[in-house]
DNA sequence: AATGAATGAGTCTTCATTCAT
DNA sequence: GATGAATGAAGACTCATTCAT
């Protein structure tokens, strides 16, 4: 119950919280955690300096907040909500699109919050609490319950595997991209996951 | 012959060069690129911090320094000189053993040029000409040379899932090894590997 | 009205851009430009290094803020304000002291920027449109209206030339006096005033 | 004898220092003192900067060999070589049109020069001793022997007003033609002749 | 609670000067 | 004598954080 009810001013403390954090995504995915200034995540979010540091005791906070705030906001949780009833190679790979789009759309600021782990203990840790275990849980429970993927794989590194390829593919493509013209995002997909499920070897 | 002989000056140049860049690649893997400072690389150099601005015009230039550093010492070269005669997935194996130890020996380092790109267009030039070009070309020649690639995944495409899955892997695993217990190295990447050739499927 | 109505914060931001252009100025005049660090500005206006560069955004711009002081501080304005009946040799005159006396207050403040002029374009433009040009205007019109002057020069060579009469006098003077006695001021400006009017020429 | 004689070795330091004072000159008149670096000074010299400090021991000590050079070299002498039959206002009048001239040559330098003597104290000296006083002994003894100027000014501040006059008035010409057109250098020395003998003043 | 002015430690970078070769 | 690599002090400027209002 607690939970659910909050007081008017602790309300107010989330509305500024979220407006703060809100910024700082804006801020930090363009131009990472170092190269962003208070100032600016302050103007964007139209507080004062002085206000967000009532509400975040530092700058490194604010990145630890949008950790947590990504899970509040379910941009990974909606992973869990994929029907159950479907043919499991397909349920994966809805949850691998979705999963694509969301990596796609937060790209930047994942990116410098991988980053910025490197560095920050804390953050590492919320992230991988928050997220990263998450996230394999779910995937690791879907291949298992598939049925359908080879014995001699464990569960754990097929996850691991999973999540890394789609992490290390979207970094790799965005690079190339810039470069080379880039490939429809559909084509894309289907086959990246088709490889993922049947190998780059050729079966006859 | 010239290209190989190198004046006295000229050596030394190179060498203190190196000094510099050995530190710095120590310091910005530790630290970052923004978290680290001159000062700091200057005395993991044993250099006075006007020395390395004799060596390098900006701080930026030794990141960039780095990412030619990298081809030059042939970190990445090495990829063209694995034998022709053998087995094309086992060669490719073993290309990519190898590439395995360098990403991970370097992670670091890598995370830190990866992530500098963003911001940096020199930077991203020169790691995309100096190696990503490269490694998808040699990935990509190899793929198709072995024949044995099914004939309906584009070979560029293959190509950057094969170096993305191994840079995502190699990140997901780092973070993961923190929280979990490691896995044993070569069984991993003899694992993934299986898994790229042949997917995630259960084949009867 | 509300020209001369100004918010509370903005008086004091007009407060502190005086401080610092008043601090300036000493340290100007005393050890130039280049001489000058920003730190003893900010001592001398006793606010942080950190306050200058809230209200100038470079030093550069503080030397250029001090030439709009210049002029709003009316220092050059008053040349407009002797009165207009007087005989016009003699409301030259009156202009010419005036303008001798602020030249030599300042005397050690306008060198800086003289010579800055040189490599700063900003500072060069902001000087020439605020003060030389206004200055040369004013000087040839009094010339002209006073109907007394040779029809043979033309005003503005006439004009330019009184106004570098008195910048370079200022200037010799200075050094000779620091080697020897110095001349009554008032004798002196009354004598370079006559030798201008009529030259240095016995006429019989 | 011992003035004109020097040993081989005297020689070449002179032609080392002149090397050097040469490359300063065309340094220093660009980018002024605080602008200039020793590094460009010897690199224009084409010497090593090790050489620089062995035969000026500070950069400051090359600015005041400048100003001795410029008398050795006579830039200023001449003045003392006019002829002296000539008609006194005539000869006058050559004299500042060399002094013109040189003063316009090496404008940039001696502004860079007059600058700097209110930083160095040395320089003042230097300065004074060796060119001021000269140039006004000279203008001053000239006035005199013509005969031909006022009784009522000294011959003390006419020098001077003369001097301070071509100074100030090349100064202002050198910015207002950045800014207007140009007059023709031969009229515009004549005028300011003229003015100087005649005053501004009309004479029925 | 909110503001935003003020702070000052810390950054990269420059350059006169020194010194080993 | 000459070199030019090395030094390190010093400078302009930034920015997270504090605090008086």
């Amino acid at each position: 119950m607690r939970r659910k009810k909050k007081t008017k001013s602790e309300d107010l403390i989330d509305r500024r919280k979220s407006q703060i954090l809100e910024a700082a995504i804006k801020v930090f995915s363009e131009k990472g955690f170092e190269g962003s200034t208070t100032k600016e995540i302050a103007k964007k979010a139209r507080v004062s300096e002085g206000t967000i540091f009532r509400y975040f005791k530092t700058k490194k906070e604010i990145l630890i907040g949008l950790v947590n705030m990504l899970t509040e906001k379910s941009m990974f949780k909606f992973i869990q909500e994929v029907e159950d009833g479907l043919d499991p190679s397909q349920a994966l790979k809805n949850i691998l699109k979705l999963h694509y789009n969301m990596i796609t759309q937060n790209y930047q600021l994942l990116k410098t919050i991988f980053y910025e782990m490197q560095f920050h203990k804390e953050l590492r840790e919320a992230f991988y609490k928050e997220v990263v275990s998450n996230v394999l849980e779910v995937i690791k429970k879907r291949i298992q319950e598939s049925g359908s993927t080879r014995d001699d794989v464990p569960p754990e590194l097929a996850a691991q595997t999973l999540l890394g390829i789609f992490l290390g593919i979207t970094m790799v493509q965005t690079m190339v991209e810039e470069n080379e013209n880039p490939l429809d995002p559909d084509k894309k997909i289907s086959l990246m996951l088709d490889i993922i499920f049947n190998g780059i070897k050729k079966h006859d």
